[in-house]
DNA sequence: CAAGCGGGACCTCTCTTGAAG
DNA sequence: ACTTCAAGAGAGGTCCCGCTT
């Protein structure tokens, strides 16, 4: 069934075929060089005969200039990540890079070195690492002792290296001015894991905010990112009677969870409680309600990578840092307190829905 | 800053620092035959401070046998297929396969073509194929003129090669069933769009459950796969005054757009309509409603499809087909015609909730 | 001195063979 | 007859240089 079992076919093996050197055959497919119209076209019917597909080992280590970077990262099969691959694939590709990825199977330290090693193998020409092992110091980079350009997303931003990420801080700040703004002051916090560098930024830039405004939240949960998990510490928060009127909340997977939460015991979003999330992934427009959340375009990190990535090849000495801001979305999730005129609005739905109802 | 520009470090550097021969760092490095104490030290010594990485391309081009499989696929930041990937990198991992990723920048035969042969070049000993490529018949599969094994993924049923496919056609019967199970008559299609496998493959099961139950679909609509063409097409059903009790939906982010589009109208589900969706997607469980729909297990799509690739790899010649069956996960989205227990508690529920609005 | 082709060194490893201690 | 190492031949390409007409 398969040509050539063992070994593939060669340069060599298309020669004989064609009855011409290896470098004619090597002129043919490199499109390269000059060769007789006759004799090209031999060797074509011979690469076609034999099936013929360059060994880019080969190629690479005999020195044709093959441009590839690298991409070690942490599960890629998260929402988030794999769109940051895809801006990383796409911006390779554009400038005429192919893309090798390479996934950690843990968070600690370890794994990272094994994923980043796997690429360096390769001899990628630089490589974009998203590790998720938390505060990597300078020194653990060091011990990386990478002798090949390199970029982080989402790093220690104290690490002495080039690294760019979504301003956490500024995005989190931005979430909890909007809620001060609408006059909300009991204010919860369900964040992510702990000791997650994403996480403390976030919730630096809330705390920040409400400080400011000379308020302390009401309480601070940690969540596991998931939808599951956001249900799990709204249903707390709402079972202590705590008086709260607004919930900053550490990504959109977990608001789903919170909003059905608040459903579940009777009460309304936002007329009850408002809600921000984080994120702003694919569907939260069309949750119940529209989620209000902060905007972070992970294709765009991932293509800004790609391109501080090239600026570093070309000039290794250079060690840029870059932040990304974010924007927030106002949807449904959340309202100014106290204003009465959603009320009316939900009395009248509700009372079409029970006219509806009853009528049945 | 780097350490060797221009070209790395190889294990010639390391004999001639260490002043033994480029065989005895090769043993040391690859832990073969027996080395002295004393000289193993020093090898050792001398990769630490040059920061030696074996480079695997002239590894392998030598002739080590180093395992991998390759991954052709469309867009890998699709929710389903970083999940299908993510279970073909575990299990190629548990195999000591490693994995490259090749991804097609369109959807037509000429760009999986090219996702394959960036694959060939790398002499994977084996490749898994994720085509969209509609209906790619056994003769454009000549066309690839594989010389390796491989293994397609949701292909074309008469194709003559190895193949595994959730079956989306039992799937989509078991959705139909459950719908008229609960005595359900009226019952409307979103379908994804056409002309792709998949969707007609769903679409075939739907229209076998409902033919055998005599009744003919209120309509058919396609979207594109997202929640906002979910809306919209259920926002178009609804506006025509048909009379229809349920919706079957082609895939979870599209029903999320239908349980809005229903919503915004002043229905209920599942009161007024129910739905059923596909996929079940990570957080379905927490929609308004939790969502009922068909649970396709992507990882495991992934994993299985490894262990055929790697049946094919040392069998050549045995073509397999397997399909995975689908099951569903009944949940809120759906209800029985004309119960009226549920409207019961529905309008106790909206009177609560109008009471709690009254008092503010 | 063009255009068209071939020879051979080299890239970095692995693997085999064989010679020292 | 061990152990320990070195030398050399590929693996499949690319590139430089030279040789014919």
């Amino acid at each position: 069934m398969y040509l050539n079992s063992g070994h593939s076919v060669t340069l060599k093996d298309v020669a004989t075929r064609a009855g011409v050197s290896h470098q004619t055959v090597a002129r043919v497919v490199n499109n390269a060089g000059k060769v007789a119209a006759e004799t090209r076209v031999k060797v074509e019917k011979a690469i076609a005969e034999l099936n013929y597909v360059p060994n880019r080992l080969a190629q690479q280590l005999a020195g044709k200039k093959i441009l590839s970077i690298g991409f070690a990262s942490i599960d890629i099969s998260l929402h988030t990540i794999s769109a940051i691959m895809a801006g990383i694939k796409d911006q390779a590709q554009q400038h005429g890079y192919s893309l090798a990825v390479s996934v950690m199977d843990g968070t600690d330290h370890q794994s990272c070195v094994r994923a980043v090693n796997e690429l360096v193998e390769q001899r990628v020409d630089g490589i974009i690492i998203n590790s998720l092992a938390t505060h990597m110091s300078t020194e653990e980079f060091k011990q990386l002792n990478l002798s090949i350009p390199c970029v982080f997303l989402d790093a220690d931003p104290n690490l002495n290296a080039s690294q760019i990420n979504h301003d956490q801080s500024q995005g989190a700040y931005l979430a909890a001015k909007h809620l001060l703004d609408l006059g909300h002051r009991d204010i919860a916090i369900i964040n992510g894991p702990d000791q997650i560098r994403v996480c403390e930024l976030r919730l630096h830039g809330w705390r920040q905010a409400l400080t400011e405004a000379n308020i302390e939240p009401t309480m601070v949960l940690n969540g596991a990112w998931d939808a599951q998990s956001g249900y799990d510490c709204a249903s707390r928060l709402l079972s202590q009677g705590n008086s709260l009127s607004a919930i900053l909340v550490g990504n959109d997977q977990m608001s789903l969870g919170v909003l059905r939460a608040i459903s579940d015991r009777g009460l309304q979003v936002p007329h009850d409680i408002s809600v921000v999330g984080f994120d702003n992934q694919d569907d939260c427009a069309f949750y119940h309600p529209p989620l209000t959340t902060i905007t972070q375009d992970s294709g765009e990190l991932g293509r800004q990578s790609v391109r501080l990535l090239l600026n570093q090849i070309s000039e290794p000495s250079l060690d840029q840092h870059q932040k990304l801001a974010n924007s927030i979305v106002v949807r449904g999730s959340t309202k100014a307190l106290g204003e009465e005129n959603g009320n009316k609005q939900l009395i009248e739905s509700l009372m079409r829905q029970l006219n509806l109802a009853l009528q049945r």
